[in-house]
DNA sequence: ATGGGTTGATAGATAAAAGCTATCAATGAT
DNA sequence: ATCATTGATAGCTTTTATCTATCAACCCAT
């Protein structure tokens, strides 16, 4: 009965029979045949159907929302009793966004002193994309932005403001100063991550609302060819402080303070709203709870 | 895997494997299979065992925990589909105390007005042994004395307070009073609860702190037989005020305020603490919100 | 229109599992 | 010592799960 719940949820995340049922480990047929039997048992159609995929019934919504709960409490259970067994151990699957990579060894490392036996699964993701995978038990925890989060499916510990710098060459425009506006930034031209990551987007709202507008020369979705490119001399960016610092800076390659405002955005630790916890999960958020006051700084 | 999961729960009520077996319907290999089943996924030893049952281990107990509310869910689903398709039906199991029970009919009556297609089971119980239905999944809702409940597993709907009568003859002593203290009560023989119930309890208390003591000439586990002695005319009792009124007075036969304290416990519905709950018990909770301020004049 | 490519359902065979009956061994009580 | 209780085990049967192979519907591009 859990594997064809399993199998509703694979087949939400993939929407295809195919690729939902080579992600569960069995063929077609046989996912068709899960589905089909627990349509039975609920006496009601759950998946809408015409020769392919065409999303849940409104019935297999709600299915599915269980579903993912049930799936959920069961991994759960599993891994608390490993866990009596030979202390905390498992993997614990992160995602991140690209902007708050650079502070998630400021976690792993504490918690691996901690709990040796856990192994790490690190993904870099947009925050809208950590939101879905946190969603189908896909990963154990986010760190993203937690402004305008729904509250009652996450619980959420703040970790850190974001502080954005301007980087840039000291030679270049602005790079004597101490610190500089948004409305000095917009004049400059800079290289940013791609307008998907919200991230860009803030940063687009900010130079917006300074009276300038955002016309980036060039666009990635890594901080580390961005950084390269600042670090050749020729090229300017605006990161926050946190991997700015952690790229670490030459003589030649400044970070400067960018004031009014100075911080907007709060990024922190998103686990799923479930008691109890995995404990796994639980030490993440007690390891994050412990390492919050020391980041604010 | 969810059968399984519930053969441990019956295996939980039970402490027996082959009562635990008939209860599910299967027979006694067959749970012990599954049983062992678990076990081996879970790579731990679950039952302590020894010729016979002899309790979970400390494994056991964090899976059945568990158990609970996988199974739980499951149930829920199962009902909440079924809900969305035919409206509201099945069946809504509810344990009152004793004294609680002339009552049920003020919540029951108005939710049948609402959804007839829902069947009640009520069930006359002490307030500890609801408590262990409501874990164990035998019942969706209790109805019982609210305070000192473990908060976090229950969710609580206070329903009206306790205010205790003397019921008495009216050409008996104390039949002729307005109202009575309890240091007076404490003077007369009296027809009470068997003192396995909360009711009594309390009423020891309260007679004992008015420097009383509780010996009572008749005992009974039934309000109904209490009710008929009193109504002889030659014995008294105490009895909350709704029970009371219920229960149907005669000229001869009194109901007296006793004072005091005037009253002290409050009686409530107490749902298991789960979201979302199953829509029956979720309209259950309702009515006893709309019912609660009607109640307590 | 028509043919190739995709997608999910269906059929038939086989392997895996779950369940039953019957029986046994261990334990405790009389 | 004997008997009753309790849970485990063995052997067999039925049911369920899964696979391979194939099909029908549909989409799209020519």
């Amino acid at each position: 009965m859990i594997d064809k719940l399993e199998f509703l949820l694979a087949l939400a995340r993939e929407k295809h029979f195919g690729r939902a049922a080579e992600a569960c480990g069995v063929t077609q047929p046989t996912l068709s045949a899960g589905v089909k039997q627990i349509e039975e048992q609920m006496g009601v159609l759950l998946v809408r159907r015409g020769s392919r995929f065409q999303g849940f019934t409104p019935e297999g919504e709600r299915v599915l929302e269980w579903a993912r709960r049930i799936v959920g409490d069961t991994r759960n259970m599993r891994e608390e009793i490993n866990s009596l067994r030979h202390g905390l151990s498992g993997r614990l699957r992160i995602a991140a966004i690209p902007t708050a990579l650079a502070m998630v060894a400021a976690l792993t490392t504490p918690y691996r002193e901690r709990h040796p036996h856990v192994q790490f699964t690190i993904y870099s993701r947009t925050s809208v994309e950590i939101l879905e995978l946190l969603e189908n038990l896909e990963i154990d925890a986010g760190i993203t932005y937690i402004e305008n989060e729904p509250l009652g499916r996450v619980s959420i510990v703040p970790l850190y403001q974001e502080h954005y710098r301007l980087l840039t060459a000291a030679d270049a425009p602005l790079g004597d100063r101490d610190k500089v506006t948004w409305a000095e930034v917009a004049q400059v031209p800079l290289c940013l991550l791609t307008p998907d990551m919200q991230n860009r987007r803030i940063i687009d709202r900010l130079l917006k609302s300074a009276g300038g507008e955002s016309r980036p020369t060039l666009e990635s979705d890594s901080m580390i060819l961005l950084f390269s490119h600042v670090r050749t001399g020729r090229w300017a960016s605006v990161m926050p402080a946190k991997i700015a610092e952690t790229l670490g800076l030459t003589d030649t390659i400044r970070a400067i303070p960018i004031t009014e405002p100075d911080a907007v955005h709060t990024i922190g630790l998103v686990v799923p709203k479930r008691e109890p916890m995995t404990p796994t999960t639980a030490a993440l958020v007690e390891e994050a709870k412990r390492l919050a006051p020391m980041l604010d700084s």
